[in-house]
DNA sequence: CGAACACTTGATGGACTTCAACCACGGTGG
DNA sequence: CCACCGTGGTTGAAGTCCATCAAGTGTTCG
C-alpha cells in the first residue's frame, strides 16, 4: 500500500484511516453514544440523504463518501451549495426549522452517521466540546459560503474552476490522500452549478487549464502539474 | 405619526419601536446583562465597527441602523456579503476564530450593541434559549447564503435587483416599516457588489423596473407598485 | 461655490451561454 | 461477444447579456 500522502482517492481502493477511524470530529465518540443513538447508514450513488421538506429529525456525519447539498426552488432552479467529504456535517442548515431547507444527493457509495438532533441538544448541554464542536461546524460553514461569494463575484470561469480545483486538492490532502493527483466525484453539470457557470464552460475551462500545463484532465481524473500556478490563477497568494 | 405599518424607515424620521426596543432577539435583556456587560457603541456612516484580521473579541446586536459586511482577498478583490438592519447578529461568522473573517462597515449612522464572545459563551451554558437563540442565528445566515447563491447562480440580473427589492421590503416589513415605501440604505455600488453585478446595470434594471412601472424609482427612493409583479419577476411565487 | 461623489444613460465589445454534433465509456441483452 | 443505448464529456459556431468605457446630470458638503 502506496503512503497515505500519495494515496489516491477512490472508493474502491484502501483508504487512509488513520486518528479519524476513532474519531468524530475531534471528540469522543464513545462518550456520545451514551447520549445519542448514532445510526450507521450506507448510501449510494444517486441517493438522497434527504430532501427539501421533509422533517428535519438530525444531523449527519459524512464517515466515507461524497455528497452533495443542492438548494432549490418552487419553479425548478436548482443550485448546489456544497460538497461533503469524511468529517464534514451535514444539516446543520435546517437546524431551528422543523422541515430541512435543502436536499442532499450522494455523488457515490458512503457511509454516514445520523444523529438525532434532540439527543445531540441534550449532549451539548453536557458536553461543551461537542456544543463547540457544532458551533464551529455553523460559523465554518458560514465562512465557507462566504469565500464561494467572492469567488463567484470576482472571479472569472478560469480563475473559478481553477479556485475549485485548488480547493478540491486542499481538502483531499486534509483527509490523507494526494492533493495532486485525484479523481473528481463529481460530474461537470454539479462542478458547474455549483460555480455558476455551464458545463460545457467548465470542460472548455478544463482543457484549456490542461494545455497551459497546469493540470492533467481526463474526465474525472486530475493531475496537478503547476500548483503555483494554478494558485495564482485562481487569485491567491501561492501559500 | 403615522401608524406603524406604513412608517417610511428613515434615520431621522419616528421610529417604530413597538416590542423591539426592550427585546433583545426574543430574549430578556435584563437577565443576559446579569452575565454579559452589554456595551452600547454608536456607528456614523462609512466608519467600520470590525475589519478582517482584527481579533475577535465579541458579537455584536444591530439596534439601530445600516451596516453591509464585506469578505475581501488579498489582492483587493472585495464582496458585500449582506445588509444588517436591527435584530440581526454581526460577527457570527467568526465564532471559532482568533480574528474577524470579515470586515463590517455602517452605511448610515446607528446603534449596535457589544457582547463579549467569552461572557456570551459562559451565558449560554446557564441560558439554553439563548445557546438556542445563536444558534438558530447561525443556521438561518447559512439559509440565506443559500439563497443568495440560488439567486446568483440562477437569476439574470433584472430577476436578481427584483429579488433583492423583494427581500429588503420584506425585511422593513418585519421591522414594521413600510415594505411598499423605503429608502435604500446602500448605494448602487454595494448592492451591485452584493448582486454580483455592476453598478451600471443595477442603475439601468432600476430604471427598466420603473418603466415596466413594477416600481418607481427616484435615486435611493423606492416605492413599490406592483408587488405580485415584483414577485413573478423575481421567480418567486407570490406569497 | 466648487469639488467630490453618486447616479444615469449611451455605445461598443467580450465572455459566457446556447444549440448542436460528436466521442468515450459502461452496462444490458440478444 | 458485441451491437445497442444512455449518460457524461468534449468541442465548434452563433447569439446574448452584461461589462466596459465614456459622458453627462444631480446632490451633498466643506
Amino acid at each position: 500500500m502506496s503512503t497515505q500522502a500519495e494515496t489516491v482517492a477512490a472508493a474502491d481502493t484502501n483508504l487512509p484511516r488513520a486518528a479519524h477511524e476513532a474519531a468524530f470530529a475531534g471528540l469522543d465518540i464513545e462518550q456520545l453514544r451514551k447520549y445519542v443513538q448514532v445510526t450507521r447508514h450506507k448510501v449510494v450513488a444517486g441517493q438522497s440523504l434527504y430532501h427539501a421538506g421533509q422533517p428535519f429529525t438530525a444531523l449527519y456525519f459524512v464517515q466515507s463518501g461524497c455528497l452533495k447539498t443542492v438548494e432549490l426552488a418552487e419553479d425548478g432552479r436548482d443550485q448546489v451549495t456544497g460538497f461533503r467529504m469524511r468529517g464534514d456535517f451535514l444539516g446543520v442548515e435546517s437546524i431551528g426549522l422543523k422541515q430541512h431547507a435543502c436536499s442532499a444527493v450522494a455523488l457515490e457509495s458512503g457511509e454516514v452517521w445520523e444523529l438525532p438532533y434532540p439527543a445531540m441538544l441534550a449532549a451539548c448541554r453536557d458536553m461543551p466540546e461537542l456544543q463547540a464542536r457544532l458551533t464551529a461546524a455553523l460559523a465554518e460553514e458560514i465562512r465557507n459560503d462566504h469565500a464561494w461569494m467572492l469567488a463567484i463575484g470576482t472571479l472569472n470561469a478560469e480563475q473559478r474552476v481553477a479556485s475549485f480545483l485548488v480547493d478540491v486538492a486542499r481538502r483531499y490532502a486534509r483527509m490523507g490522500y494526494s492533493a495532486r493527483h485525484f479523481i473528481l466525484r463529481m460530474r461537470r453539470t454539479d462542478m458547474a452549478n455549483f460555480l455558476a457557470l455551464k458545463h460545457e464552460t467548465v470542460s472548455r475551462v478544463m482543457s484549456r487549464l490542461d494545455e497551459l500545463r497546469l493540470i492533467e484532465v481526463e474526465r474525472r481524473e486530475v493531475r496537478v502539474l503547476n500548483d503555483a500556478g494554478l494558485r495564482q490563477l485562481a487569485g491567491m497568494r501561492a501559500c
